[in-house]
DNA sequence: TCTGGGGTCCTAGGACCC
DNA sequence: TCTGGGGTCCTAGGACCC
């Protein structure tokens, strides 16, 4: 597939671009965008469905090449880390390096390269004093190239930029910024009086992702970029949802949904060992709007219990008369059961145990919730 | 062209408590 | 009568990220 218009998405009528290759991005391809669009825009391209399970096993062994050149490993998302090399320059100096740049430069190639053989993936790397610097650089330097943002220039690299790259500006920062007449990080950078009295948090959000004075050690701080979280150790809630390929109006249908989904979002929880003690429903009509409701109950991971109180918010929100886009089933605070005593399981429990069972030896699809289809 | 699915973090108001 | 001050929890919505 090298070389090739290659794009990854939902193939089910109303799915998204999750990921194109660099010859469909040439035609304006962008992840996120409907897939339609992108058949109109790289009608000869290669679609392909998104394959889940696949990608996390790269990440992994990409994530244990990493570790041999330094232990402070930030798992930033499935396929984007940080490095924090700061400490690690003696260890790794060589008599040929002139300076500190100089080893870190050479590590790094040696890195990329490591990558590259031991998994056959391509990297990009940006190097810099802030989170966001190198964020940024790697940025700059795709596809699969090396940026280097030496220390006291980050002000000069970000200026040039469009607001748009800091990250944290999304969509909606970027539009009144633009609408303000800020399109570049320089004029926060370099603030007027008049930009600095009109988005006094965008110029105090842009100098602490770019100066690097009171960057935290990494590990410590409060992450600027959620660290992702491949074992669910540390995860604060997990959710699941469906976009419908038709809406639905029938209620008994929606209501099955609502429990199909329950019992997933359910049966993840037990396979962490966790209880939830927030339960919350997520609803779309078919305009798109979007509602949410949420209620904590005492912890739970039973189906029937998530399922009883979704369906409960459901009717309580459901107040317009519109078909249905999108049902979701989420839970959050999560908690980990104490030591458990031995309490004789309720009948909703002991489905439960049993199901999982079954799950665990042949799959989630193996067996079925009576009233589920 | 017609808008996925999985998350995190932040804000803001109201309830409730001392 | 004309109404504190602070803290925590709950709920809803929204921005943002990949």
């Amino acid at each position: 597939m090298i070389g090739q218009p290659v794009v990854v998405g939902g193939l089910g009528g109303r799915g998204v671009v999750t990921s194109a290759s660099y010859e469909v991005r040439a035609l304006g391809v962008r992840s996120g965008m409907p897939i339609g669009e992108a058949q109109r825009l790289a009608p000869h391209a290669i679609y392909l469905p998104v394959r889940h399970g696949v990608y996390g096993p790269y990440a992994a062994r990409v994530r244990e090449v990493l570790l041999r050149y330094t232990p402070a490993v930030q798992t930033a998302s499935i396929d984007e880390f940080f490095l924090d090399f700061r400490g690690c320059e003696a260890y790794w100096a060589r008599p040929g390096d002139v300076d500190a740049d100089a080893t870190v430069a050479r590590v790094v190639a040696e890195m990329r390269a490591a990558v590259g053989v031991e998994t056959g993936l391509p990297a990009s790397v940006g190097v810099g004093a802030t989170r966001a610097i190198a964020k940024m650089a790697s940025g700059r330097a795709k596809p699969a190239g090396v940026l280097f943002v030496p220390a006291g220039k980050e002000a000069e690299f970000a200026s040039a930029l469009p607001v748009r790259k800091l990250p944290g500006f999304g969509a909606v920062a970027e539009a009144r910024l633009v609408h303000g007449g800020v399109t570049h990080l320089g004029q926060l950078l370099q603030p007027t009086d008049d930009i600095l009295e009109r988005f006094p948090h965008e110029v105090e959000a842009v100098r602490a992702a770019v100066f690097p004075e009171q960057v935290p050690r990494l590990g410590r701080d409060r992450p600027a970029f959620q660290e992702h979280d491949p074992e669910g150790e540390s995860q604060g809630s997990m959710s699941n949802e469906r976009t419908f390929r038709d809406d639905v109006s029938d209620p008994r249908v929606v209501e099955d949904q609502l429990r199909a989904l329950a019992e997933r979002v359910c049966w993840r929880a037990r396979k962490r060992g966790i209880l939830a003690r927030t339960v919350h429903l997520k609803m779309r009509y078919a305009d798109f709007d979007t509602l949410t409701r949420s209620r904590t109950i005492p912890a739970t991971c039973v189906d029937a219990t998530v399922a009883e109180v979704a369906l409960e918010l459901f009717h309580a929100a459901r107040t317009r008369p519109l078909p249905i886009r999108l049902l979701g089933v989420g839970l959050s605070n999560l908690v980990h059961p104490g030591p458990q005593l031995s309490l004789p399981l309720t009948a909703h429990e002991a489905v439960c145990h049993t199901v999982d069972v079954v799950r665990a030896k042949y799959g989630y699809d193996a067996i079925r919730r009576g009233g589920t289809r």
